[in-house]
DNA sequence: TCTGGGGTCCTAGGACCC
DNA sequence: TCTGGGGTCCTAGGACCC
């Protein structure tokens, strides 16, 4: 056992609570978010839960339900949500700075040491975040990052928690492990579920008793963090600097499917200035360019095509006109014609930081394009994000995505901010 | 008709080297 | 034709997370 302690704060059906803030007559009622493109349901209210509405079901599945039962549905609105997540992190923040934010929803922080009835603490936490951000948050503690997560989930399972569970000094916690899947694990999913299952390995208690030996072979390392955890000793540290990312990755299906190579480099030239514009705004230059293109795997009366290709930059690059053109030769040469094409991506890695990339002996300044980068950005920061495009993009953009119902960003367009009459 | 997007880590296996 | 052992590096694929 390890005297750390570990807290573990999640939003409530996050884009949800986001959407009711704005709108408080969805108080009570169903309510669901959308993925990308509306596919996919990603986040649910009590409410639409109760109506046996699954995660990550596609919206086409449940239509018969959400039409009977009145349930509202929200398109994903990242911009708000993201903006909701920035408060809710900042108003963490000001009770501590052993933080680590973990997810747009979810943030671990180090109770370590702090005196007094951390329940009491918990709940005052829980209180203020919901005064200032009007987001309802449930709350895990205890001694393990992985059972912090096994706290919050109970605490978000039972309303008599009242939104916060602490697992410290429990002194039955076997007989409530034993009441809970392994698949509820948090680093277990369900091919390991099924695995363990198929060993007799069914609820935490069992994965927790389990020998190392066994657990080393059926679920690797991290695996056996996992058990370590569980039992009470710590692997897992609170992670508050945040390291630089290995790959950036801008992807989308497109809206209908398409055949003609230009629509598909046009999209693809987005992608890749999109990308490039997220690891220029962190300082880095990538060395390696990936693309991806696949017709739709759902589909089963066509033959389904995937393929990627990689090209490895011989001087490391941010320059949106450079890997534009990159992206551009490599979709060219992985296209065949005759195929409905579904989704296409973007991938760089290889990330150098800027002014630390090996210097190429035959490569020479390149001053001038490195200042219309930084120009480029200036203008589309302060008049959009699609100001300036690089030429390639100009087509018809027949792909665009389905968006159907999307909130205002109330938080971050003055013309959507809320009127009170 | 309609099935997201963006990450991380680990492992197995092949290529290659001495 | 026989055909070792040990090491590194890279990649593809699979698992997980939100």
């Amino acid at each position: 056992m390890t005297n750390e302690v570990f807290a573990l704060i999640d939003c409530n059906a996050f884009y949800v609570s986001c959407e009711r803030v704005f709108n408080p007559k969805l108080n009570n009622k169903p309510v669901v978010a959308l993925s990308n493109n509306d596919g996919c349901i990603i986040a649910r209210s009590k409410e639409a839960k109760a109506l046996g509405i699954k995660m990550g079901v596609p919206l086409f599945k449940v239509k018969d339900i959400i039409r009977r039962e009145k349930v509202h549905v929200f398109s994903s609105n990242y911009t708000l949500y993201g903006d909701m997540s920035r408060r809710v992190m900042n108003t963490i923040a000001e009770f501590t700075n052993d933080i680590e934010v973990y997810s747009i929803d979810e943030a671990f922080i180090g109770l370590t040491g702090i005196p007094g009835d951390l329940l009491k603490y918990a709940h005052k936490i829980r209180k203020v975040i919901l005064q200032y951000t009007g987001i309802p948050v449930s709350i895990g503690i205890a001694n393990t990052k992985t059972l912090a997560k096994t706290a919050n989930h109970l605490a978000k399972d039972d309303e008599s928690f009242n939104g916060v569970c602490s697992l410290l000094n429990l002194k039955n916690i076997d007989a409530v492990l034993s009441c809970i899947e392994v698949g509820e694990v948090w680093g277990i999913g369900r091919q390991l579920s099924k695995k363990l299952n198929m060993h007799g390995i069914y609820n935490i208690k069992q994965l927790k008793d389990a020998e190392d030996s066994r657990i080393r072979k059926l679920m690797s390392i991290n695996g056996l963090k996992t058990v370590f955890e569980l039992r009470g000793t710590s692997c897992l540290p609170l992670e508050e600097v945040r390291t630089t990312r290995k790959s950036c990755c801008t992807s989308r299906s497109f809206g209908q499917s398409l055949k003609e190579l230009a629509d598909i480099q046009q999209a693809v030239s987005i992608f890749a200035r999109r990308a490039v514009e997220r690891i220029r705004k962190e300082q880095l230059l990538t060395s390696s360019v990936t693309v991806f293109l696949r017709t739709n795997p759902f589909d089963k009366k066509n033959k389904y095509y995937f393929n990627t290709t990689s090209i490895h930059l011989s001087k490391p690059s941010n320059d949106t006109i450079e890997v534009v053109k990159v992206a551009s030769n490599l979709t060219r040469k992985i296209f065949k014609t005759g195929y409905a094409y579904q989704k296409a991506g973007v991938l760089l890695s290889g990330f150098y930081p800027e002014g630390e990339e090996p210097v190429d002996l035959f490569s020479k300044n390149s001053t001038i394009r490195d200042e219309l980068m930084v120009a480029i950005d200036k203008i589309n920061l302060r008049h959009g994000g699609n100001t300036i495009k690089i030429a390639s993009e100009q087509l018809s953009g027949v792909w665009a995505q389905k968006k159907e119902n999307c909130s205002p960003n109330y938080t971050t367009n003055i013309d959507a901010v809320l009127n009170v009459d």
